[in-house]
DNA sequence: TTACTTTAGTTGGTGCACTAACTAATTTGA
DNA sequence: TCAAATTAGTTAGTGCACCAACTAAAGTAA
């Protein structure tokens, strides 16, 4: 642990680039027009009934603004629409197009095929060990 | 390990933003005037005779624009020279401007300490696990 | 030499991340 | 009840990341 910065912070950093680009490699080979965030959007919103943009920001662990970006696009593709919720006019309550629904839900077999490489030869105690790993940095520093 | 891409992507995703965002607070407590990679330059360029931009990429887990619009940047600011390469006219050779050299010389200490409140209540052992699984996925996705 | 390939770096376009400032709606509290 | 504070979401500006296409200089081989 002797050099500053780059010694975790850059491991830390190319291992996430890396695996987004992974994912999003997959994608363009299954003819996936959208970006890794996008996807995580529409399946989100298909998942959770009722979804305003906070709460997805949460379960994303991103935020407002670039929740509010990435819904712009999807409404501009006509995958996903906002509408006023009736309990409070702040909130966009998010639903997912006729177009929006096929797409998610004709993808989900093989998105979730494409997490599994990154394992290759570790087990689950690893697994374990980089959650906690992980979560311990992350609070260390909030 | 149910979850398609969130599991685990997005905890890597988080916390590699976490770390570079806890960076960028402190060198704003700092008074640093930079970005935590516009420093990660300098300190490679200090540190590295003769360096030509590809090589910086390599050392910074970066890109070749990536690593060009930075050293923009910081040629704009003043901060950094780009010279040709005697032996190669395709390459640029950077260099410390006086005042470039002056700010890292004096921010080393203050960023070297910066890091290690990561790993509070994490020892040795930890780390190379850290390590050891990061770079196993990197290299299990390349 | 002349043509082919490779390499270093740049540029353009798009998308995400973060800060700050903003609007509009809701909640709180005197 | 009404002003102050909070909250959901948007917008603007800047910086980094990735792809693709490009320029210019080297290297290679006939």
């Amino acid at each position: 642990m002797k050099e500053p910065y780059n010694q975790y912070s850059l491991l830390l950093d190319r291992t996430a680039r890396k695996v987004k680009w992974y994912a999003q490699q997959q994608f363009k080979e299954l003819g996936f027009d959208m970006t890794v965030d996008q996807w995580l959007v529409m399946k989100l919103t298909d998942e959770n009934e009722a979804l305003s943009q906070r709460e997805l920001a949460a379960l994303m662990y991103k935020d407002m603004p670039t929740v509010t970006r990435i819904v712009d696009i999807l409404c501009t593709k006509g995958l996903v629409e906002r509408a006023e919720s009736p309990a409070d006019r702040r909130v966009s309550i998010l639903t997912l197009t006729e177009e929006g629904r096929e797409k998610v839900t004709s993808s989900r077999k093989q998105v979730r095929s494409i997490r599994l490489k990154a394992w290759e030869g570790l087990n689950e105690k690893d697994f374990n060990e980089f959650n906690r790993i992980l979560n311990k940095i992350y609070e260390n520093l909030t």
